[in-house]
DNA sequence: CTGTTAGCGCCTTCAC
DNA sequence: GTGAAGGCGCTAACAG
């Protein structure tokens, strides 16, 4: 099988084969213009010397290489995980190749750093499109086919794919409405994604429409992660009157919320009624587990990669813009609320402090 | 920004600094003998185009790319997950780029098919090394430095990181049997993965250590899916004289063997200890949740990538051998043998076929 | 049908 | 210190 310690070339089956590198490049290429024999003879050779082309070689001089590339800013986020599930389905359905592209960035790597990853990929043309994750910038320098995924800016000029948080925020909020909640809490997420804002929107159109006052020190901005949903509901909780409920804007900022809860000795949802948005696996096994909005993050995923696959190919796009439905997810951390909720209009104050003490 | 559609390259820099393209590949390379007026001219000038080099181009003319490469069976598993995390946070602390790649598997691409995309991405000397997650093979023709991360045969030739089996598995049914427990349920996983025999050798050792007689019957294997472990644990729980308690080769095994109980309508821990081994993140917030032997997957990840960086730099390694010592998490899955256990002799048969008539 | 000839973008001698 | 020339492995015109 492997003998040999160098690199086997084009050059090496060619001269195997008895014949020119050209003709070897055409069966690999699967041209039609060949002799049978020939073809059969190179075959032959290709897998006895188990040879496979140079992708960097192959990328450099023809346009098409067969492979699509995925940036992501964050291997630890769920999310990202999840799209990079998806991404890979499809591309396997769709007989491409996948390189996961990082630039290693867990902490924040200056945007402009990680840019310049993202054109050097791009710019490679070792991939034929790419797709983006929550993209920190709105404008690549490259012709290369471009689709994002839950990208920051509305004025981005790529295709792209989203879910539609402003109705599913509104969805969401609407069911703790029908459950008899009132004062609802609300736990944003970083300002800079379109996602955030929408599902805020969303949030605050439902209680508008339910007759509800807007009442500013209800709305926590966090950053999508569980510290900052724990922060926040602290927050929330500790409020003259607090809130019976918490939408969190995404899973991690729910679980930290109901984190928050159990340290406050709070029950949740017997005491605080807590729900989510995204639908991360974790949220199906998580103590309790958790009602949130499915926004069906590995579909998203699937799709963006079909859109750009179309795009490599040359298919105009019916639609530069999918939007994901979102469904809600009906599971233990949200309740109707009790006529005598304790804590209902008194802060939780006085379990915090004793449960926090008990932390030491 | 962002003005040209076309690829600019060395050549367009080279033209806009007045230089010739040589200069601009030694500033790009760091190389000392080059006037500083000149280099920062070019620096410049690279910075105004947001001029990046090809990775294609430069891979395939230089040995060294900076970036390595990973190889993972299957994006579902959790335990890749977990791997690429560590890689991911070693690459980025070594200064390397990442590269993920997966030919698409989720149902199981033939092994050749497999191994004809490694091969093709090791030639192309697109990356420096790469590393392989349970290779299905044990031999790559290739004379990039590798290292496999839980191989699947012992005779692999590269550098390996895998974790101590055999002595996580004895510390597990040790933890069980130290618990009062006599009938010790298995389930084992892929027979082809050299973990999961030792991880079998590791469960009998110390049952023949504590003197309890082997029962073969009490011996499952499965393939490491939830869905395998539920399969098994029923058949564990349908003997005649069921185990109170299972020692699941893998935390979704683990999960599964649960999900059976809870179907027999058996409690866990209370009539059922449950341990699993991976330590996988979901195994904290399963309910209950999951007792288990951590095996630091991520640090795995990591090592493993500081040996292959070693390798690729040339440093000889001090072992080519890391095993990754193991560490009972104890959580809420396992319990004392209670004296009257219900269904201690008895099969679970009877409360197992009305839930399951239920469900219909 | 097949071989020959150009490069793709870059790095590396080797001159100047 | 800097430029010119050659070639990495491969594909895409051209010739035969």
């Amino acid at each position: 099988m492997s003998r040999s310690h160098k690199h086997i070339t084009i050059q090496d089956v060619a001269r195997a084969a008895g014949v020119s590198v050209s003709t070897v490049s055409r069966v690999l290429n699967g041209k039609t213009d060949v002799a049978p024999s020939t073809c059969e003879r190179v075959q032959a050779v290709i897998a006895e010397l188990g040879y496979t082309s140079s992708l960097a070689a192959r990328s450099m001089r023809s346009r098409r290489t067969g492979v699509i590339g995925l940036i992501m800013p964050n291997l630890e986020d769920p999310f990202c995980i999840e799209v990079l599930k998806g991404v890979n389905h499809a591309v396997f359905d769709l007989h491409y190749d996948l390189i996961a592209y990082t630039s290693g960035a867990m902490n924040g790597h200056s945007k402009a750093s990680r840019d310049q990853h993202y054109v050097s990929l791009l710019n490679g043309s070792l991939t034929d499109g790419v797709i983006v994750v929550t993209p920190s910038t709105a404008d690549f320098a490259t012709s290369a086919p471009i689709v994002a995924i839950d990208p920051n800016s509305a004025s981005a000029r790529y295709p792209k794919v989203i879910a539609a948080n402003q109705a599913g925020a509104r969805k969401a909020t609407e069911y703790l409405i029908r459950l008899g909640h009132r004062r609802i809490g609300f736990i944003g997420g970083r300002e800079d994604l379109q996602s955030a804002r929408q599902r805020l929107d969303g949030y605050e159109h439902a209680l508008r429409q339910a007759g509800i006052a807007r009442d500013p020190s209800l709305i926590e901005t966090g950053d999508y992660s569980v510290e900052s949903g724990h922060a926040c509901a602290r927050r929330l909780l500790l409020l003259p009157r607090r809130p019976t409920a918490i939408f969190a804007a995404n899973d991690q900022s729910a679980f930290g919320a109901i984190e928050a809860a159990h340290v406050a000795g709070l029950s949740v949802p017997g005491d605080l009624s807590v729900i989510g948005f995204d639908n991360i696996p974790e949220a199906a096994t998580y103590k309790p587990a958790l009602t949130t909005m499915d926004q069906f993050i590995a579909r998203m995923g699937y799709v963006a990669t079909e859109m750009l696959i179309r795009r490599v190919q040359g298919v105009r796009l019916e639609s530069e813009w999918y939007e994901m439905a979102t469904q809600l997810v009906v599971r233990d951390s949200c309740g109707a609320v009790a006529e005598g909720t304790p804590g209902m209009g008194a802060p939780a104050l006085a379990d915090w402090t004793q449960a926090e003490a008990e932390r030491r």
